[in-house]
DNA sequence: ATTAGTCTTTGATTTAAGTCAAAAAGAGTC
DNA sequence: GACTCTTTTTGACTTAAATCAAAGACTAAT
C-alpha cells in the first residue's frame, strides 16, 4: 500500500489534498521495529514525530514503581507522538511496537517549514487536533467517572457500533486491553466472566459476542447488574 | 485591564505578537455571567469558544446518575471550548460560572477568516495546542496511575513549585479541590487530615503550608505514608 | 447576636478493585 | 504427544475510597 493512502488514514491528515500529501511524504523517513522494541523513550529528545505504517505500537507512561499505564494502542495509519511536533523538546510517553512495525518519521525543521507555506494545511491539522482532544477528553471521563464494568461495557458498545452483527474480534491480548481501560487483568477476567453468566456477552477465545445490548448500554451507564 | 493583555496570558495565545492580539481581539463579542450561571452546556450547539475575562469558570462532565467531574478550572486569560474551533459542532462538556465572570467570544467564521489570513497564528497555535495535549497527557496519568494521597500531593508540589516559601493561598473550595483530583470531598478531608497529622502541612483556612516537601514528594510518588 | 445556609469534617459501613499465589488453559516447539 | 513458556482464570485476602448520616464550623444577612 502506498504511503500517501497510510497517510490519508491518519486523523491529523484526514482532510489534506492528494498534493498537500505528496508534499508531506517528500519529508518523511523510514524504519522498521521489532515486537518488543522501543521506539522512543519519555523523556527522550524529540526530534520530530511519527506515523506508524505497519504493526501496532503502544503508547504508555510508567509510574516511579513500575506499573504501567497505556494511553493509546496505535494501529496502521495513525500518528504518534504528534504532540511534540512544535513545541515539545522531548517526548512525554514511551513509544514501544507490539508487533513488527515500520514507522514514518517527519523532522520537525522540515515540518515546519512545509506548513509555513502551506497555511491550508495547517488549518487541517488544528482541526483535527481539536478533535483529538476532544476524544482525549472522552478518555479522561471514562477513567474518572465509572467503574471498570462500565468502562468494559463502553469499550465493548464503542467496537461494535459499526458491525452490524454485534461481533467483533478482540484485536489486543486481554492484559492489554485491561491496561487501556485503566485496570489489571484479574479484575478484567472477573468482570468478563460475570457478563456471561449475566448473558450479555459470549466470548469464543478473540471473538466477542453481544447478546444483550440494552443489558450493555445500562451497565456502560453505571447501573448495578 | 486591556483585552489583548488579557488575551496574551491566554495559552493558545502566548506566542503571539502585538498586531495577532489585535487582530484577534477585532473579532471577538462580550458577555457577562453571573455566578452559577451556565455559560454553554454539553451536546449545544457550537458557534465559537470563549476566553475568560474576569472571574471563574468550571467545565465539568455529569455522567448519567448526575455525578460531575470537573475537568478543567478556567482563570482569567484563559480560553475555553477551544476544542471546538474547527471541527466541534457541540461542546464536549458543561461551562458553568463559579463567580460573576465575563468572557470574550470568538465567531468561528470569523476566526478561520483570520488565520486562513494570517498562517503563522495558526503556527503558533498549533504549538499551543500541542503543549495543551501534554498537560492533558499528564492529568490523565495522575488521575489512572496514583491513588487521592499521591494526587494532592502532586497538587501542592505543582501549587508551591514557583513560591520561594512553601505557602500559597487555596483559590477553590475544597469540594471543587476534591472534584478537580477525581474524588469527594469527605475523601480529601481525611487525606488532608493524614497529612497534617504527619506534620507535612499545615492548614490555616485557605493558607496551605507545604512543611516538609520532601515527605510530600515521596507521597506524590506513591510512597505510602 | 441570632438565624439560616453552605461548606467541611467525622464516624460507621459498604464496596470495588488491587494484590498475592496458584491452578488452568493455550500456543508454539521439539 | 510431551514439554516449555506465556496468558488467563480463580480463590483468598487486603485496602483505598465511596456512601450514608450526622455533627461542627464558617459566612452572610437580618
Amino acid at each position: 500500500m502506498s504511503i500517501e493512502s497510510l497517510l490519508k488514514n491518519c486523523y491529523l491528515c484526514r482532510d489534506l489534498d492528494p498534493d498537500e500529501l505528496a508534499a508531506l511524504n517528500a519529508i518523511a523517513s523510514f524504519r522498521r521495529v521489532k515486537k518488543g522494541e522501543m521506539i522512543f523513550f519519555e523523556g527522550d529528545q524529540a526530534a520530530g514525530f511519527f506515523v506508524l505504517l505497519e504493526g501496532r505500537v503502544r503508547i504508555y507512561k510508567a509510574s516511579p514503581d513500575g506499573k504501567e499505564y497505556t494511553l493509546h494502542i496505535i494501529n496502521p495509519g495513525q500518528m504518534f507522538a504528534e504532540a511534540v511536533i512544535f513545541e515539545g523538546e522531548t517526548f512525554p510517553a514511551n513509544g514501544a511496537a507490539l508487533q513488527d512495525s515500520s514507522v514514518a518519521f517527519f523532522p520537525r525543521d522540515k515540518f515546519i517549514a512545509l506548513i509555513t507555506g502551506s497555511p491550508q494545511i495547517s488549518l487541517k491539522m488544528l482541526s483535527a487536533l481539536s478533535e483529538f482532544v476532544r476524544q482525549f477528553n472522552r478518555q479522561v471521563e471514562e477513567l474518572s467517572l465509572k467503574e471498570v464494568s462500565a468502562r468494559l461495557a463502553s469499550y465493548f458498545i464503542k467496537k461494535t457500533a459499526g458491525t452490524g452483527n454485534n461481533v467483533f474480534l478482540l484485536d489486543i491480548s486481554k492484559a492489554e486491553l485491561a491496561r487501556s481501560l485503566g485496570t489489571v487483568s484479574e479484575t478484567l477476567s472477573r468482570n468478563l466472566r460475570k457478563m456471561k453468566e449475566l448473558g450479555v456477552v459470549r466470548v469464543d477465545g478473540q471473538t466477542i459476542t453481544v447478546l444483550d445490548p440494552d443489558r450493555l448500554r445500562k451497565i456502560a451507564d453505571g447501573d448495578k447488574n
